[in-house]
DNA sequence: CCTGGAGTTGTCCTA
DNA sequence: TTAGGACAACTCCAG
């Protein structure tokens, strides 16, 4: 009998997943594995939020495998040790595995690969997390694209050219047992109360999933690309951490988008350039793997960011900066995991900009809140917003937290939703309550300074101050 | 080889 | 009230 491994990583689903179909269609026993090694990532290990996504998504993944005749077997330890071992107790001939693409983990990868081939392992690594190879595209000048539009250009006619595979139906478990750590033991599920929260707003796992880009297909994604910047409208796809964990693939979401009619095709379209900037997002993150420390834009690496972070990081994080629409957001992504795309930039713009906080401390606290929290696309987002990035915001686009909500919130219903404790002022003040006068405060009860503080910077003031910084290390004309 | 246009997500001032 | 221009620098590519 011959065995394979077929090692989980971010591809915990049984759909269109190319490393267990070809085991189960080349092997008679295959070992589902799963290695708990987060001090392999480094710097950019699972964070709270995270850890627990992955807890349940793998309950969900294990739960999924034994309706199929088999059993997910976990692990903890340093990942080549751990291979070895169930390799040697199992007598092993193959580990298949479905690529990630960070480069920490393709680094690892590269050296698990080398030494069990070394010892007659065959290992065979497949590409399924993206819609595009990093390495495949350069530009004409055979270097990589550092801006989005030619990237696009490049690989819009082939965006729907996915393979997608079929679910696999069956699988034979070795006869020999195999030792598992109960999920509970692998330490993942953060033990705050704050899970609970979290908890009511997601359903982590593939049949998730799923559910979630039928819903999409049958709204015909409705208003997407019109509604996608109203953060309180429901109309963005809330597909981000099952792809991030591999519960759904990239090209399982294009392949039922092409189901849209023509009258739909605008919101298939927005939809489609969202996932090719989810390709760009590794694109770069592949060709330039430092900038999730390092600023893509080497000028920055001067940049006069405040040295004292943490009187104003802390208001920041816990969404107590005193201007509504910033707070909004802040508090959630802490209640739920999650914020709309839109209030993400404006954060980050106050963080970075008008509180000149360095960007990797907004990078790392959405590290460890958000549900979706995806080197790739975090990296390009803050260094985007930060201005040091690819293809970045110029340096003098520095959103007016205020303005935005005026124009994207203008009926205040996503800064009530957060914040209800500014419910009651009308529309007029409710986006910058410090401009309300005394007898609307007094009307509607609220005590600015201690129900809900005075703004933590003057916004006029800090963006003067953002453009002076911003103005040391630019190039001499 | 050179040149010109265009580029996910903005703000503010002036006329 | 609203439209237009200024606010950089750089990348990529079509012509």
């Amino acid at each position: 009998m011959r065995t394979a491994i077929v090692w989980f990583q971010r591809d915990l689903r049984l759909n269109d997943n190319p490393a267990l179909y070809q085991a189960s269609q080349r092997f008679e026993q295959v070992i589902p594995l799963y290695i708990d090694a987060p001090k392999e990532a480094g710097l950019w290990a699972p964070g709270a939020a995270s850890r627990w996504w992955l807890h349940h998504s793998l309950a969900a993944l294990s739960d999924s495998l034994s309706r199929i005749g088999s059993l997910l077997v976990i692990r903890s330890g340093d990942t080549e040790a751990v291979l070895r071992e169930l390799i040697g107790e199992q007598g092993v001939a193959a580990v298949y595995w479905n690529r990630r693409y960070e480069p920490w983990a393709e680094a690892r990868d590269q050296t698990v690969t080398e030494s069990l081939s070394a010892t007659g392992i065959d290992c065979r690594r497949f590409h399924t997390g993206l819609l595009h190879r990093p390495q495949d595209l350069l530009n004409r000048s055979g270097s990589p694209y550092r801006v989005f539009t030619p990237f696009w250009h490049r690989i819009e006619a082939q965006m729907f050219d996915q393979p997608v595979l079929p679910r696999v139906r069956q699988l034979n478990a070795p006869a020999k047992p195999v030792a598992s750590l109960p999920l509970a033991d692998v330490a993942l599920k953060p033990a705050h109360a704050w899970a609970d929260s979290i908890a009511a707003h997601w359903r982590p796992g593939q049949a998730a999933a799923e559910a979630v880009l039928q819903r999409l297909v049958d709204r015909a994604a409705d208003g997407y690309a019109d509604g996608r910047d109203y953060p309180a409208l429901a109309v963005t796809s809330r597909l981000s951490p099952h792809l991030h964990f591999g519960e759904i693939s990239p090209g399982q979401i294009v392949y039922r988008l092409q189901e849209l009619a023509a009258g739909d095709a605008s919101n298939r379209q927005s939809l489609i350039r969202q996932l090719a900037w989810r390709d760009f997002a590794y694109y770069l993150l592949h060709h330039f793997p430092k900038t999730p420390e390092q600023p893509m834009n080497p000028r920055f690496r001067e940049f006069p960011w405040r040295s004292n972070t943490d009187r104003f990081l802390s208001r920041w994080q816990r969404g107590r900066t005193g201007i509504p629409l910033v707070d909004a957001g802040m508090t959630e992504l802490w209640e739920t995991g999650w914020m709309h795309n839109r209030v993400r930039m404006i954060t980050a713009s106050f963080l970075t900009k008008n509180l000149g906080i360095h960007w990797l401390h907004g990078a790392r606290w959405f590290w460890d809140t958000l549900v979706d929290a995806d080197l790739a696309n975090n990296t390009l987002g803050w260094q985007w917003v930060a201005g040091c990035g690819a293809d970045a915001a110029p340096y003098f686009r520095i959103f007016n937290p205020v303005t935005q909500a005026r124009k994207f919130d203008a009926e205040g219903r996503y800064v009530r939703r957060w914040l209800p404790q500014l419910a009651g002022l009308p529309n007029r003040y409710l986006h910058s309550p410090w401009e309300a006068p005394s007898d609307v405060l007094e009307a509607t009860g609220i005590e600015l300074g201690s129900a809900y503080p005075m703004p933590l910077v003057d916004l006029g003031q800090s963006r003067k101050a953002a453009l002076a910084a911003y103005d040391t290390i630019r190039t001499p004309a």
